[in-house]
RNA sequence: GGGGUUGUAGCUCAGUCGGCUAGAGCGCAGCAUUCACAUUGCUGAGGUCGGGGGUUCAAGUCCCUCCAGCCCCACCA
């Protein structure tokens, strides 16, 4: 025999790959439906896998991607269509310079030791080498991608297509240069990206402040209200203000709104009070200050209501020329206590009290971060945004899940200009210069390897700032398959699918929705689905910190690939997160090793199939109607589900067929009736239905079985409909329940049954099978008029057992039992005349038909009671 | 704070158009087993479908409400 005991997915995982690579079935075939210019519908089935970010090994999220999007284009390939699966690779900015920044600091270093060019080049070799792990980690889950088209988002197509779209906006006037808050670190002279920021609760205090209403004679002067007391945990910040502020439904406030007060410390420049929502009136006296300048949500807060940001602070972490004389230039340090002091001399302070609060942090060096304004590029986006919202809602795309299309929706419908300049080295620069003798005059250029161009007798400098990697990841359907003039963006474009996790549904989804239809007009995708999170066991994040990340490499050591595969899409719903559990890999690693025995005995009885010469495929036993019927059954209803996107169903499905139906069964009744075409066809359609989830272990099957010369699984046709008689298939079904029940009155009296008698010659051809399977040892026809034994359910009465009645008397009264309480129900819904009226007739038939079994069942159960005198 | 999502057997989850006498896998209990597989087979016990209300002939499924958990995004002057 050439296969061993057990399946050792170890031994072959590697090969069968090699394989699957060299023999080319991981490219799209050529098919002259899919041409371009064909029109209709295109016989393509394409997708881009997320490319992950090659700053780190691949982490079980990316084994679910691979799950999921590999069995569906294993399916859809096997179906007959043309399909394209491209992988790639991100360098992830701002993840990945954190992480790597991490890696310098665990050697005692930091990105301040070396120089910008320097550093880009370490983390290049770094992601480099990651890169190269990512690939040889996709290979071990079983990806069936094209390689040749593997794709970096650093590639030069991708540099070449961010900065045709930047310039295609810039010309259009959809790009601006904008102020937008930064976090900044005074200490380092740079400033972080929010997952950069540390925050810490820290003990601090909140001031009150008293602001003095501009006496104009109004009724608050008349109602006595002389001032407006705020609170803040920022004296400093409060030399100059924007404005104040309350909310417009507090009833204690509501009549000043459009007051002027006077600032404490900066005579002569008196600010009104406003009214904006967000205001907390909770919080503090339930009135703000609004400081533009130095507070993200201020900013927000100002722009709504045209309100001018000062620069308070420098980069430095002074006092700026915009507060009054004597405090400019006070370190931020020594700031907060003259300012405080200033105020208690002058009167204005009401309150001190403690307050605990979080500040952010820069993560190096433990600095306050200061929120300071900077000029960014920004993208216009209601004009894009428009665009995909009515794609949307004209169902261009359909989400699954659905609900995801309506948060979507929602999300374009509130999107606010998108700040796409980050503060980092590593990224795509940004190719604009700016006029270093005028710093409102900016030009695009790509020359972005040089620090300084002359154009026209005058210096530019570079932007040092890169893209935000969504810019560039933005637009993945579109540089894969090389748009505008690729033979790929022709035949594949839009992608049959876009599969992610929802948590960057807005980040990268929404923008590729836009940017797809910016440049072509056409909506990138046609489906997207969103699978959930591979949570802890406990249900917990993974997390590194947590140290509860499960490695799924070790998992394929342990278990083999496809059992990681199978064990993680098992019963998983879309955009909902779930455990990772052993328990399931484990199943799905026994179900592989199923499959191996079946092939196992299927070799056995072949005889390395040369049984088969000649033989052609008839059904002769009811077991080979029943199983080829099943099959043929199976094999839709598992097209149907991953038509569906019901993925894990489908996998049940070939699960309970392979298992229950086909090795439980048909295998053991094939024993005893053996039907060699019958049952290496339907081992056939197994491995094919199983294939799409369990990719190493079929092929391995196929490739050691040999069916044929030179032939691949993964590229054998999805299985068709085999004639079988449904008939036949039925008594095959009744046959089943005859042993299930002669089982189950066996097991439940403990007492061996030593004969079974039938009644009827109609019987006799199944007296063999059913001593086989249903483990008894003697089964002959009954003599005439024998009334012995224990006969079996209303339905297989002329069966009859030879056991004692007193073993199944309670069984029997419990069984009595069941059936008056449906008797009842059955009845009690009939008795009601608004059923009969409103339900469907069919329905009410139904019910009437089931009754009428009830009934007759129970009369057989009472005849044998009475008989066995119970 | 905004958004999303979940609650069904001891555990993890299915349950599509409302027709349910509510399913599966694991676990558990009992039994079996030279004959492909102990990564096995057979049989069984386990449920007021989170609580309350409503719509309907009929609700696990639709609506309202409450409770509990989890996730994402944004963050507190």
């Amino acid at each position: 025999m050439r296969l061993p005991k057990a399946y050792e997915p170890k031994k072959y995982e590697s090969g069968i790959y090699a394989l699957w690579e060299k023999s080319g079935a991981f490219a799209p075939k050529e098919h002259p439906s899919t041409a371009l210019g064909a029109g209709g519908a295109k016989d393509v089935y394409s997708l881009v896998a997320p490319p992950p970010n090659a700053n780190a090994d691949l982490h079980i999220g990316y084994a679910l991607t691979m799950a999921i999007e590999d069995a569906l284009v294993r399916y859809h390939r096997m179906t007959g269509k043309s399909t394209l699966f491209v992988p790639g690779a991100d360098h992830a900015g701002f993840e990945t310079w954190v992480v790597y920044e991490k890696k310098l600091s665990s050697e005692g270093k930091s990105r301040f030791d070396f120089s910008r060019e320097e550093l880009y080049k370490q983390v290049w070799d770094f992601v480099e080498l990651n890169k190269h792990n990512l690939q040889s980690q996709i290979r071990a889950m079983g990806a069936s991608v094209d390689w040749s088209r593997f794709l970096y988002t650093l590639d030069n197509k991708v540099v070449a297509q961010a900065y045709d779209t930047f310039k295609k906006m810039w010309d259009e006037e959809l790009i601006y240069r904008g102020q937008r808050i930064v976090n900044y670190c005074t200490f380092h002279g740079t400033s972080f990206a929010d997952i950069e920021v540390v925050h810490e609760q820290e003990d601090t205090k909140l001031w009150h402040i008293a602001y003095p209403l501009v006496e104009q004679g109004s009724p608050s002067t008349e109602l006595g209200v002389k001032e407006v007391v705020i609170a803040t945990t920022r004296p400093e910040t409060k030399l100059g203000q924007a404005a104040l502020m309350v909310h417009p439904d507090d009833e204690r406030y509501k009549h000043l709104i459009g007051k002027l007060v006077n600032q404490p410390l900066v005579p002569g420049s008196p600010i009104p009070i406003i009214a904006d929502e967000y205001v907390e009136r909770e919080f503090g006296t339930g009135v703000v200050t609004v400081t533009p300048g130095h507070d993200p949500n201020d900013f927000e807060v100002a722009k709504r209501h045209n309100l001018p940001a000062t620069e308070l602070i420098t980069t430095e972490g002074k006092m700026s020329e915009n507060v009054p004389e004597t405090f400019r230039g006070l370190p931020l340090t020594e700031a907060r206590d003259i300012v405080v002091q200033a105020l208690e001399k002058g009167g204005y302070l009401r309150k001190v009290e403690g307050y605990t609060h979080s500040i952010g942090k820069c993560y190096r060096c433990g600095t306050p971060i200061e929120p300071l304004l900077r000029e960014q590029w920004f993208i216009k986006m209601r004009p894009l945004a428009d665009k995909a919202t009515s794609a949307l809602k004209a169902n261009k795309i359909r989400f699954y899940p659905a609900s995801k299309k309506d948060q979507t929706i929602r999300y374009l419908e509130e999107v606010r200009d998108w700040n796409i300049s980050r503060q980092i080295a590593w990224g795509i620069p940004i190719p604009a210069f700016v006029n270093t003798a005028d710093e409102s005059d900016w030009i695009f250029d790509t020359r972005v390897d040089r620090e300084e161009i002359d154009v026209d007798g005058k210096t530019y400098k570079r932007d040092p700032d890169v893209f935000d990697t969504w810019f560039s990841s933005g637009h993945w359907p579109l540089v894969t398959l090389d748009y505008p003039e690729g033979e790929d963006f022709k035949r594949f474009y839009p992608l049959s699918l876009m599969e992610t996790g929802g948590e960057i549904l807005y980040q990268w989804v929404a923008r590729m929705i836009m940017l797809g239809l910016y440049h072509t007009g056409e909506v990138p995708f046609k489906d997207v689905y969103i699978h959930g999170y591979v949570m802890a066991e406990d249900g917990a994040k993974m997390s590194k910190s947590l140290g509860n990340v499960v490695d799924p490499l070790k998992l394929i050591d342990e278990y083999g690939s496809d059992a990681l595969r199978a064990g993680l899409l098992t019963g998983r719903r879309p955009a909902v997160n779930q455990g990772y559990h052993p328990a399931k890999i484990k199943a799905a690693r026994n179900f592989a090793n199923k499959l191996w025995n079946i092939a196992r005995y299927t070799e056995g009885v072949l005889e390395g199939r040369t049984l088969l010469q000649g033989a052609t495929l008839q059904a002769e036993t009811i077991a080979d109607h029943w199983i080829l019927n099943k099959s043929s059954i199976i094999s839709e209803e598992v097209a149907k589900a991953m038509e569906a996107y019901r993925i894990s169903e489908a996998y049940e499905l070939v699960y309970y067929f392979v298992w229950h139906d086909f090795a439980d069964w048909y295998v053991e009744a094939s024993k005893l009736q053996p039907n060699n075409a019958v049952l290496a066809n339907v081992l056939e359609t197994s491995l094919k239905i199983a294939h799409p989830f369990l990719p190493f272990v079929t092929e391995t099957i196929w490739q050691t079985l040999a069916w044929e010369q030179d032939s691949l699984l993964i590229i054998q046709p999805w299985p068709t409909a085999v004639v079988a008689d449904a008939g036949k298939a039925a008594e095959f079904e009744k046959l089943k329940n005859i042993i299930t029940e002669i089982r189950w009155l066996k097991a439940l009296s403990g007492t061996k049954v030593e004969r079974i008698h039938y009644q009827g010659s109609a019987n006799a051809p199944y007296a063999d099978l059913i001593a086989k399977l249903a483990g008894v040892g003697q089964v002959s026809q009954a003599p005439e008029g024998y009334a012995g034994g224990v006969p079996l359910s209303a339905e297989n009465a002329d069966w009859r057992l030879d056991i004692d009645p007193a073993a199944v008397s309670e069984r029997l009264a419990a069984k009595h039992a069941e059936h008056n309480a449906l008797i009842s129900s059955l009845q009690n819904r009939l008795a009601n005349q608004d059923y009969l009226d409103k339900a469907p007739t069919e329905l009410v038939e139904e019910t009437k038909a089931q009754l009428a079994e009830a009934q007759t069942n129970l009369t057989h159960l009472e005849n044998i009671q009475k008989t066995l005198k119970l």
